[in-house]
DNA sequence: TGCATTCTGGACCAGTCGGTCCACTATGCA
DNA sequence: TGCATAGTGGACCGACTGGTCCAGAATGCA
């Protein structure tokens, strides 16, 4: 056992997410996360086993700081507000990195999917975990199961949504308002019963 | 002018698109675009100017069929009605083709965002010419024109988010529950006046 | 100091990419 | 029938892909 600890593995991975999140799998050559990880060609083969392995690293990282994030923003607001937190986040938090690149799980799932399926699936339960967060935090603001269910559903299409549109260019503020808008709908729902009339059954 | 007039053009141009939206831009090697297209390499460009012409040519005509889609739902079907019904077509309409593969307009986006910025911006206006359609429907049905706007946004959020989550396996029924929740809404707030205190301030 | 061990820069590999080119085929007209 | 022309299969190209390999640099221990 000789020789310093190698270079700095954490920060290399860092390196290797941020290229990731904002390119994508394909589109990330191995030259271009070299210098984004500032290693060799060999100490990269040396310490990780694929370009692929990595990614999966990558993508199993950023899953967990999403659910950290999430978790974090519970701390000192209400379960709704913490929500809301998270959803406007993507569009004016830290301007330039997460707000512009959206979500690494959707734009994985979008890539891979009918091109490597198990990357796929892989980050789409991720997805799920996150969704099972959303539910949570609806039940604790007080919606009954079934509702919080279908609010939480539905809050996983719009931050699909959310992660799409702040790829979009110009990074306008004007898409906060949606998110505004679908929150004012989601406190109405908990607030009032439902007004069945204005369901509909649904056509298959 | 001798010979036939070459092949199937746009028979052609609809296999190419098949495979583009079903498996990305960047994942349809030039030789899997050949055999989908059913043609040879110097046919394709003598026809084609490049990979990325051809990619152009489908995206368009996707956005155009989409448009038309929409439109055509509006025969017979109140406004409401028709927007809920061209969402619901993503999860249940034409199993295993349009179904399954989410929008093309949506994974362009995200795939090439950062990676061919033009593609993306080109697919980016595509996408607002929808929303300019949503906004139209909403307020065909009475919404006031803010407030169609607004939904309109909205529903191009969870627009975005349905084309994501059509990738994900399984293509489960369940999932049009949150469809039938967001319009359940939607009709509710078209419906009913809004109710200010349940409104927040977007903290920035 | 000198050895053993670990790590790394960069040459190298086969495979694939998108794109070009040309010899050949198939056709319509005289 | 034979020529001119339009269309095409497939060999070929340089560039680049992810991945391997080895000679040599850098280190800790005796």
């Amino acid at each position: 056992m000789t020789r310093s600890p190698e270079f700095d593995r954490s920060k290399a991975v860092d390196g290797a997410l941020r290229l990731f999140w904002r390119k994508g799998y394909q589109a990330s050559s191995l030259t271009d996360l070299l210098s984004a990880m500032g290693i060799g060609r060999s100490s990269f083969y040396a310490t990780f086993t694929d370009k692929r392995g990595l990614f999966i690293e990558c993508l199993d990282l950023f899953a967990q700081r999403t659910l950290d994030l999430l978790e974090r923003a519970h701390d000192g607001l209400s379960p709704v507000d913490a929500l809301q937190a998270f959803f406007e986040r993507d569009f004016v938090g830290a301007r330039g990195a997460r707000g512009q690149w959206g979500c690494m799980l959707v734009s994985t799932v979008l890539e891979m999917a009918g091109v490597d399926d198990d990357l796929a699936a892989r980050a789409s339960r991720h997805l799920d975990r996150v969704q099972q967060l959303f539910r949570t935090f609806l039940q604790d603001a007080g919606a009954p199961p079934p509702l919080a269910g279908d609010l939480a559903a539905l809050l996983m299409l719009v931050n699909e949504g959310v992660r799409v549109s702040s790829r979009r260019e110009p990074p306008d503020l004007g898409r906060l308002q949606p998110i505004a808008t679908i929150f004012r709908l989601v406190r109405s729902a908990i607030a009032n019963p439902i007004v069945p009339e204005l369901t509909r059954e649904i056509t298959v």
